[in-house]
DNA sequence: CGGAAGCTTGATATAAGTCAAGATCCGTGG
DNA sequence: CCACGGATCTTGACTTATATCAAGCTTCCG
């Protein structure tokens, strides 16, 4: 695995869980790529009302649409240990990061989808279904960048955290936690968890129906 | 109607009520600016469930995105008949679209902004809140084209179409618009919807808490 | 080891969904 | 111009998924 050691000149930062990557309304004046840990940008409504917006994982741009933003729109928090890159925003285009534009705009390309997907989620699905799609999508995500093992990954989100993701409580997503782990769909174990069948998995998850 | 005339090279096309303008995993020839009518990007689910994912309104590009995207990713339909003008995608970076390039990628942006917020609403907000948003929202994006008239703008959207931007029942919706009525926030007559204080209709729907 | 953070479970409450019927609006063909 | 029929809206009665409240348990870090 080629990791960031070849780019020797490449700054980079560690956050702690919890720390913020960025608040809301700040200036963007760079973007990140997260190595190592997760990260989520949220929205806090009334009455400690939280939703988690998007999720970032290992190998990830963190916020890519900063590219052409001037302030942050909403907060970013690391949700476990993070080590992430920068990604310096030179506006004037003779930066460095011109290297890095045309990844950085696939990558909000797929966030838009992503959200877009998730939209018809929390308008459309049941718990038990978003519960599932989550899931799946981490497995795959993570999939994608070699950090499952098999049909195992890591999982360190917290039960409020996921709460947070798929619009539910906390004791909600617990229960419906339990009935997929009842159903050997899922299995959790300290901060990693087993998708014994991602097939069942995504197809609880998916609820779709062909194309339109 | 003067209109389109203005632009005699610049083609268009019409379409009814209910017309796709594109659908799922088609090739994304060009993108849409509507100038007449409203459109919408939706999602099918299984047992007849329906999101719609995003709003098109006039003097809006619809489907930014399509830029990078070899196949769009969701069915795209007329709410109601529409006029939209065609922005032709080379992708070899040499034809007209160059000149559109930066409008279409700061379209893209809000799309993305735009979407984060719809993702907290539904995740977190209560019927009463999301239907003030979308009210809200909408109002606000036909002001900023000029299409208000005081407190009066157009509203063609079926109260189904409603319930499936705000991830409701047509029943529940119904009875929300209901509620609002009798609070005077709201009035709704034929296509068009009256607010006579868009200051509380947003506080209703905001929900919002100072920024993380 | 002690204490906080996180997890689990039961009992109960509530927002929103479902079902069903009737009323109204509206476009279309006669 | 009218009348018809389908789409849309409205309302009531009842159901259900998820939230809320509360308590005990477990894990893990310092």
């Amino acid at each position: 695995m080629p990791s960031a050691s070849h780019y020797p000149c490449e700054p980079s930062r560690q956050f702690r869980r919890h720390q913020h990557l960025a608040r809301s309304d700040e200036p963007c004046e760079q973007i990140y790529r997260i190595d190592e840990g997760w990260a989520c940008r949220y929205a806090l409504l009334g009455s400690g009302r939280r939703q988690i917006t998007a999720l970032y994982l290992p190998g990830e741009y963190c916020e890519p649409h900063w590219l052409f933003e001037r302030r942050s729109r909403a907060p970013v928090i690391a949700l476990t240990n993070v080590r992430a890159a920068l990604v310096p925003i030179d506006s004037d285009g003779s930066g460095v990061q011109v290297r890095e534009t045309p990844k950085l705009i696939a990558a909000m390309v797929k966030l838009l989808n992503r959200q877009s997907e998730w939209i018809a989620a929390l308008g459309r699905k049941t718990a038990v279904e978003r519960v599932c799609a989550v899931l799946f999508d981490i497995f795959e995500r993570l999939r994608l960048v070699g950090r499952t093992n098999g049909d195992i990954c890591p999982m360190p989100l917290t039960q409020v955290d996921l709460a947070d993701v798929v619009g539910l409580t906390p004791v909600h997503v617990n229960r419906v936690l339990k009935e997929l782990r009842g159903r050997g769909i899922l299995e959790l174990q300290g901060k990693r968890m087993r998708l014994p069948d991602p097939v069942i998995l995504n197809k609880f998850g998916e609820a779709k129906i062909a194309p339109g």
